[in-house]
DNA sequence: CGATACGTTGACGGAAATCAACCCCGGTGG
DNA sequence: CCACCGGGGTTGATTTCCGTCAACGTATCG
């Protein structure tokens, strides 16, 4: 009846990163409607103040939430990558308090709210997931928080850089401590509290000690064992289901 | 059959503030099976690495989230009142990756997940506002993260007591714009990535404009329109069904 | 009446912001 | 083909907010 959707695979991948799936949730993952979208980078998908009746699945490409203060200072609230569903939110908070918007050309597939409702309805297992899901995205905060409060500006951005290479080793888009990082230090700033300058430098650092290469959105992690230290970084916080973390 | 628990009611009034009830639905709710018990100030309820199998209500004290860092810094998440459920989320991430403490002799009730569980599975509607209750949880931090990244010492004070305001309000705790806040100075710059000593000298000032006064744990807020304009507060992000904010 | 916790004050230092250039590189258009 | 342009990255000089250290005041309590 309905068509089946290979987009969906991204979410599928992500989801089965934080808890199994049994062969009847994934069939009903598949057949969800999708609208799919392409968009360029640095385009609003909802704003401040929208009340979507979707949800925006990301296929390929970098996503950010963000809001920005009155006198106009920006601050990125997370990173989004393949198979995470930033504003899946919006399913319980009608009204955004932020923004989501690419960092890169993004392939972007929307789901209705009402399928959404339908589905967990019917897989009320789903639905724990999508809510177990919603909670990592709240730890991740969390994590955040640590670091803008506690840490300097070396071990944040180590730490973040440690967060971003388990995430998307985890949907399969790390290979041999490398991973595409389409981000610009500004970006990294903004999101971890830091002015570009200061974010320029420390990455410097990071490059001189022989912790990362970084060239042209091309991250490569040269110390493993050296950035987690650097970062202090302990995965526990992602859940994730696969250990093998090292 | 089962007892009726009139702790309850902290937590029918706090999800009253953030959507409405059905009456059959507070019934159920006030059937759940409670575990009270009193705490002192500064003891921990829930450690990090903990996989609890009940959920924490707060009845009546300050409660706060927090981590520590391996240096020994610590970094508080997020403060808890009446009504709150502050691990909530233990219902679906099974290791705590943070811990959770009494601010203020504290009593508390504990709800097993499983009689959550079971109360969710015969009212998906309470489900879903718990879900929406966590969801709300994660824009705080998210506001919090504003805070830390883009705002001064002053804005950040600022728009937490604003914070607290309306969410004790929304519990009924506040009469008059005044409030009973039982932290320190140390615990206010922990919140805030604050040392002490500056929590210290910004609270001077915020009394010395006449924004506040604060003595011995009685705070209130003598200009709530200046308040919320130095900390750029916007309730919005909490999302509380009645908007007689102001 | 000391002990202890919390608040307050001053002096000093440092991490990071700000300001201001300048470089590099890939487009693009005359 | 080269000049121009713009976005991103890099660098240095300067400033500032806030942390650290250390001392002292003040209140509550056993």
């Amino acid at each position: 009846m309905d068509a089946i959707h290979p987009h969906t695979v991204a979410l599928i991948r992500k989801l089965e990163s934080i808890a199994p799936l049994a062969s009847q949730e994934k069939a009903a993952l598949l057949r969800l409607p999708l609208r799919m979208k392409t968009l360029p980078a640095n385009q609003d998908i909802v704003s401040e103040g929208d009340t979507p009746s979707e949800c925006c699945l990301i296929v390929e490409g970098f996503a950010c939430r963000y809001s920005v203060t009155d006198e106009g200072r920006r601050q990125i609230h997370s990173f989004h990558i393949s198979g995470d569903i930033p504003d899946l939110q919006s399913l319980h908070l009608h009204l955004m308090d932020h923004s989501l918007g690419t960092l890169s050309p993004s392939k972007l597939a929307f789901i209705q709210h009402d399928d959404l409702r339908t589905l967990i309805h019917s897989h009320p297992r789903l639905g724990d997931l999508f809510w177990r899901d919603t909670l990592i995205d709240a730890a991740v905060f969390r994590q955040w928080l640590i670091g803008m409060g506690r840490r300097s500006a070396y071990g944040r951005i180590a730490h973040l850089l440690c967060e971003l290479l388990v995430r998307l080793r985890a949907v399969e888009l790390v290979e041999d401590y490398a991973f595409h990082l389409p981000l610009t230090q500004a970006e990294l700033g903004d999101a971890l509290g830091l002015s570009t300058v200061h974010t320029n430098r420390v990455l410097q650092d990071l490059r001189s000690i022989g912790l990362i290469s970084l060239r042209g959105g091309a991250l490569k992690v040269l110390n493993w064992e050296g950035l987690q230290k650097a970062g202090e970084f302990d995965p526990a916080y992602l859940h994730l289901v696969k250990k093998e973390a090292l």
